[in-house]
DNA sequence: GTCATTTTTGACACCTTGTCATTTTACTCA
DNA sequence: TGAGTAAAATGACAAGGTGTCAAAAATGAC
């Protein structure tokens, strides 16, 4: 069972196909471009091919959310790396965030759009773990870097305040940021013309708020943040020329596809 | 033309009729079990006949959408009222956040939904222009609070910063936090079990960083909020149960609409 | 009560989904 | 090399949704 007949890798990287088309599909014509006869069509195969692997195409579009929470995990990690001192980290954190949206731009949209009703519904239940295991960890990653600015005296939380907050905290004004700035037309409308400068700034008043030392600096810190954005940017690039990692196989219609992929 | 006769006014009423029943509907089925369908079996009528008020199920959708934002904007508009001091009328505004997704959280979600790729492409433009409309005043509404807060010296902005980033940086927060509350199944898991709490404290950390006077002061600030939001909520209660207010005919397909509903 | 107008109807053509018996293909072993 | 077996690919199917439109029904004016 080691070896591999070449039908068999043939399938396997057939999954990595479905999903590389599906990206195209959704990227040109919205998720509600994505449907079974589309990806078939693209595949040169018919529907009942592609439903071997996956049970529906909300299934295809988790798979991808689940594919991006990963790389944003690896971003994550990488970031936590470019500064031992904890709140130029969050900076990084921050940044990489940034980067994400717009680097790996096709990821961060689909991390949003399988939240939706017509979608997470109808998804499988093991992949709705495989990326909530992968969120879990990049929250964790963030709430190091507060841990860290606690035992180093950087950051001295209120009474009744806790690291979760402030991850909490963060995570809205990043997110709830990239997302408004994403679906808000109105946004622009109403003044609002560099959501990203506004994110940053906003993240350092509520760092600042906390008291979380050393404070807010303009110069110090976009001269920190020209510094480490090539480098997340770069690799950013890295991570999606990856193709290494293995595509998580979960469904199975015939029993087959359960062996091998298994036991 | 001012008197309608009793079929014209049976016609106009279904249009809120529909939107009752398409609210029962998504409640309990989700937007997914919306469909033209479900609606004429619920109304007793064809579909047809829902086709003569609105081209497709989206707009439905959206009309739903404009009604909410509508909502919300009076009810932010009475908040706005509850104190002179800007600080607190900040805070008064954070609490109606909280009630409009408590005690109206059909059209909190509602409003989400809407935006999703499967909805919004498919809506047609004028509901979209209602919608942004009202968008717009609910932040022109947050905007004049920090606008009184600077007229007052309550509140100085950093060099280069400007009303907007601060509103910009409170609605990602309240926002975010309260999407990422209903929508990240991770959340919990990753210790953040009293998400309002939470967002509450950032909200004030957040203008704590950018020196807006009076400084957070826990007891005055939860004596605040218990004697304004069973206000905030009474007056929730009263903008749904009005009725009054004229669903925004848009669509025609037969001229005879157009002529009744607007000229 | 009749007639012109407007509304309602239901059948239509079209699309997408998920299933499954049947056909085709690939691998194994002689 | 060829036969047999196991697996995968196929395409036809039923179900269910959309949006349209000619025809039928209902309404209100006279």
């Amino acid at each position: 069972m080691a070896t591999l007949t070449p039908k068999q890798r043939e399938i396997r990287s057939r999954e990595r196909l479905i999903l590389t088309h599906s990206v195209t599909i959704i990227r040109d014509g919205g998720l509600a471009a994505l449907s079974m006869d589309t990806i078939a069509r693209k595949m040169r195969c018919t529907r009942g091919t592609i439903y071997n692997h996956f049970p529906n195409k909300e299934d295809i579009a988790l798979a991808l959310a689940a594919r991006a929470v990963r790389r944003r995990l690896r971003l994550f990690e990488f970031a936590a790396t470019l500064s031992k001192q904890p709140r130029e980290r969050m900076a990084a954190l921050g940044i990489s965030c940034e980067v994400y949206a717009d680097d790996m731009s096709d990821d961060f949209f689909i991390e949003q759009m399988v939240r939706h009703d017509f979608v997470w519904p109808k998804t499988s239940e093991g992949r709705r773990d495989v990326l909530h295991d992968c969120e879990h960890k990049c929250i964790v990653q963030v709430g190091l870097s507060v841990h860290d600015a606690l035992a180093s005296g950087d950051l001295q939380l209120p009474r009744g305040g806790c690291v979760e907050d402030v991850v909490f905290g963060l995570w809205s004004l990043v997110y709830g940021g990239l997302i408004l700035e994403a679906t808000s037309p109105s946004l622009a409308e109403a003044g609002i013309t560099h959501a990203r400068v506004a994110i940053r700034r906003n993240c350092n008043a509520l760092l600042d708020g906390l008291g979380w030392q050393p404070l807010y600096d303009a110069s110090s810190y976009s001269k920190y943040i020209r510094r480490i954005k090539p480098k997340l940017e770069t690799h950013a690039k890295e991570i999606l020329a990856d193709t290494s990692e293995q595509a998580d196989v979960i469904h199975e219609r015939h029993a087959s596809s359960a062996a091998e992929g298994r036991t």
